[in-house]
DNA sequence: GCATCGCTTTGAAACATTTTGAACATATTA
DNA sequence: TAATATGTTCAAAATGTTTCAAAGCGATGC
């Protein structure tokens, strides 16, 4: 393996779990120990990890968010890509679309890769960065003050953005949805940028796992009929989903 | 094997796997490893990959990773890191700045770890992923459409976000840089996002490596005259450093 | 057609440099 | 204290660079 493909490699474990130990990595990028030692201690002057005994960890603010962010992820990951999957058939060849900071909408975003041409606007700083490269789609971002725990762009600009585009379809996350209340979640100005996507689509579409059902947020996003779809996974609770159905929102079961 | 297959060969296992081995191209393309070692040199050239010990990369290449290297084998790219340095002189705790796209701007947001408060704009998706878990900084992210080419956003929804901030200093990269002409870069929209920044501030500090002095770039983004300072590297040019300077610019040598 | 010339490409060898794997003494952990 | 990991050093291996002669190839003239 050459020494680049080491490295690669090391960096992308420690994405991916937050720490690496030099035994797994024997025989995997190299037979020899001194030269995983060498790899670490050079990426350590880089600054892409910090050594421990018997391997490394993510750097310093990397990891409290890759932490985060890959537990959120795995919460119910299985039942999110079911989901973005699902979300697929409303999106179509051409078409301009608007997707939601969150892991739901990530899992969709990295699905985008089979259409031709797209043009996706997100306020996902996380999304963005995902689809930098995909030379099919025409890529907008919304800018704004970016949140760290969400890694997402709101406030005044964000809405100014936003009131400034329309497209077809809005995919959007909540923390929260119930009959009643409608979709919440926790930030207040995440709340106010959703609320500015709805209003400049024509249709929305809620991404969210069974979890989020009868869940209380804090804030107030807009009421069930500003919805015009639903999509969650098939462990949602069937009272839960009939009810919503009798408020003729359509509900898809991923 | 002729020689466009063999570089034909090469490049698309490149596309495949993102790095190859001089070994594996042995026997495949050629029995000699000077041929194979010539043709990666040819390649590089053509930018088509990033030689490496043993093989090669690809450009432009999706993972952080492999993109800094790009970097770091850059010819100039000790220089810039001087440059970001001694650019960390204009910044003070507790200030707004705007920053730039580009290579050298990059190594100057890496650079603001060290500080304890500040609030960055950058219309840069690189540094604005950087940024992403500083919790030093309150980031503001200047949306709009996204260039793949520099990974930076611009457009008139970049344009009007700039219009609506205001800050002490702006750090600013540039293709080519002349005492006639003043500054210039390829892309004209980023020059209008740049020129918008120009005017969104008091001070603008311009970074740029030696090599961009005399050196032309398509679209004219200001004259010399609006720049408050430049900091370039000791390489540059004694007549060219001194004719600036009798401009009134001040130029500080890294 | 074929020999010759000039140019480019190729393969190999010599030498410089970097990387690697192993050995051993030292430090750290349980 | 035993076990494990680390740092250091060194020779061997691998890779890069430079140089050069041989082979390949097109153009030209006979």
């Amino acid at each position: 393996m050459l020494q680049i493909e080491r490295y690669h490699h090391i960096v992308s474990e420690l994405e991916k779990h937050g720490s690496i130990s030099i035994k797994n990595l024997m025989n995997v990028v190299s037979p020899s120990r001194s030269t995983i030692r060498r790899d670490l201690l050079e990426l350590e002057k880089m600054h892409k990890l910090v050594r421990t005994r018997g391997g490394a960890v993510a750097v310093g603010n990397n990891t409290d968010f890759m932490r985060e962010f890959e537990y959120r992820k795995n919460q119910q990951h299985e039942e999110k890509l079911r989901i973005a999957h699902a979300a697929l058939q409303f999106v179509n060849e051409q078409e301009a679309i608007l997707i939601d900071e969150g892991s739901t909408s990530f899992e969709l975003a990295k699905l985008l890769g089979r259409f031709r041409s797209l043009t996706v606007a997100t306020c996902s700083l996380n999304i963005a960065w995902e689809l930098r490269c995909a030379e099919n789609i025409e890529l907008l971002v919304i800018g704004g003050m970016m949140k760290r725990k969400s890694l997402s762009m709101s406030g005044s600009i964000a809405e100014q953005t936003v009131r400034g585009i329309s497209s077809n379809r809005f995919f959007m996350t909540a923390d929260g949805v119930n009959a009643e209340q409608g979709c919440m979640c926790y930030g207040a100005e995440e709340a106010t940028v959703k609320r500015s996507m709805i209003k400049s689509v024509k249709e929305t579409i809620l991404l969210v796992d069974h979890t989020k059902f009868n869940k209380n947020a804090l804030i107030n996003i807009c009421e069930l009929k500003d919805l015009n779809t639903i999509v969650t996974g098939k462990e949602a609770d069937r009272k839960i989903v009939s009810r919503i159905q009798s408020l003729g929102i359509n509900i898809v079961l991923a």
